[in-house]
Formats: structure tokens, C-alpha cells, sequence
DNA sequence: AGTGAGATGGCCT
DNA sequence: GGCCATCTCACTA
């Protein structure tokens, strides 16, 4: 059976729509002779210029962030406190900084069934610490297949979506609210269950 | 089960 | 100098 790496068209779409039907897509991980394979279970959107909680809001633009102006199916990794780094895949044409940040995932065998500890990836941190994903990665065009890309789920992804709060954006008043993470519904692999599931 | 603090460093003003 | 799109562990109860 033949895999298909999402393309750019893919992610040249309405970063929320972007966003939820990444859920249940296969992110490939290549590092030498190594190919790891996850299932996606957990993402959220980052809106851009409207978005308080996003690292381009306002149209911000610094050497961070350079990455997030690129075509969608870029790769926009960063550093968060000092020790952990975050990916995204960014959405949208060029110049419309958005991006979709993946927060777990699960890993496959070559039957793409899950397998080890599910909760291994379960968080952007630790997602990027397990497959050594550092700001080296970022900047990448992810439709080509060669260090990092996605490809689309063998069977239709799962359709059981929620939808809630994004984590660790308290204090950006109003867009602290917008349900803007995605995630399958009580997933082994999903970082943080909402108080109302 | 829930809360709180510490680790740790680049980025931005 | 202060802020982080985080995680872990210790502590309460």
C-alpha cells in the first residue's frame, strides 16, 4: 500500500481545519537509517496576525519566528523554557503566519499499530525530546519527504474529535478561550483531559 | 487528585 | 531583566 505525504495543497487551508484533520495522519520522523512513525492525537491552532497567543501576532517578525512566514508545510520548531522544543507545521500561503503545533502523538510499528509506552509523546515537549527534534529542524519544507514529513493515515482518521481550550496560553485574555486544540477523544496519548470530559 | 516550585536559556524590550 | 505554546517531582490531603 502505497503512503502519501501530505502536500502542500494540504496545508494551504483554513489553519482550524488544518489542525483537526491532522489528527490520525502519520508523522514520519527520519534520522539516519531510522524511521520512526507516530500517529498524530493532539494539535493546536495559532491564528497569526489575529492571534494574541501567536509568536506572529501583530505580524511580528524576528529571526524566531522567520520560519511561520514560509508557505504551509514548513516545519517552525522553537525552544520553550530553556530545555524543550515545540513543532509546528505552518498553514497558509506565505507571509500568512499560522500554524498548526503538534502536541502528541503515539508511536507505530511497520503495522502501524500503536506500541511501547503511550504516553511517551504525549506533549509538544516531550514529543520533541523522544524523536530529537531541535531548532536544526526547523525551516524544513515537510512535503518533500526527506527528515520530517506527514503522511495521510491508512484508514480515514478517526472521527471522534474534541475540541477545547489551548494549554499554557492563560493570560492572553480572550484568545486564552478560543477552543483551539484539537484532540482525539480520551486518547491514551493526549497530554491533558479538560475538567468537563 | 490537585497544587507549587524548580530547572534552564534564548528571545525581546 | 522578565517572560515563556513545558515537564517532573515533591508535597498536601
Amino acid at each position: 500500500m502505497k503512503k502519501t505525504i501530505l502536500p502542500r495543497k494540504f496545508y494551504l487551508r483554513e489553519t482550524e481545519k488544518v489542525a483537526r484533520e491532522l489528527l490520525g495522519q502519520i508523522l514520519v520522523v527520519r534520522a539516519g537509517r531510522r524511521t520512526r512513525r507516530l500517529m498524530i492525537v493532539e494539535t493546536e491552532a495559532y491564528l497569526g496576525l489575529s492571534d494574541p497567543a501567536a509568536h506572529s501576532f501583530h505580524g511580528k517578525r524576528t529571526e524566531r519566528v522567520r520560519a511561520m512566514y514560509r508557505p504551509g508545510g514548513f516545519s517552525y520548531v522553537y525552544l520553550i523554557y530553556g530545555m524543550y522544543f515545540c513543532l509546528n507545521v505552518v498553514t497558509g500561503g506565505e507571509d500568512e503566519p499560522e500554524a498548526v503545533l503538534i502536541r502528541a502523538a503515539i508511536a507505530l510499528d511497520r503495522a502501524d499499530r500503536p506500541t511501547g509506552d503511550p504516553r511517551l509523546c504525549a506533549g509538544p515537549g516531550k514529543l520533541c525530546r523522544e524523536l530529537a527534534i531541535t531548532k536544526a529542524d526547523s525551516d524544513l519544507d515537510m512535503t518533500l519527504g526527506k527528515r520530517l514529513w506527514i503522511e495521510e493515515a491508512p484508514r480515514p482518521a478517526g472521527v471522534d474529535v474534541q475540541s477545547a481550550e489551548r494549554v499554557g496560553v492563560d493570560g492572553y485574555g480572550d484568545a486564552a478561550h478560543w477552543p483551539l486544540r484539537y484532540y482525539l477523544r480520551a486518547h491514551p496519548a493526549v497530554s491533558v483531559f479538560s475538567k468537563n470530559l
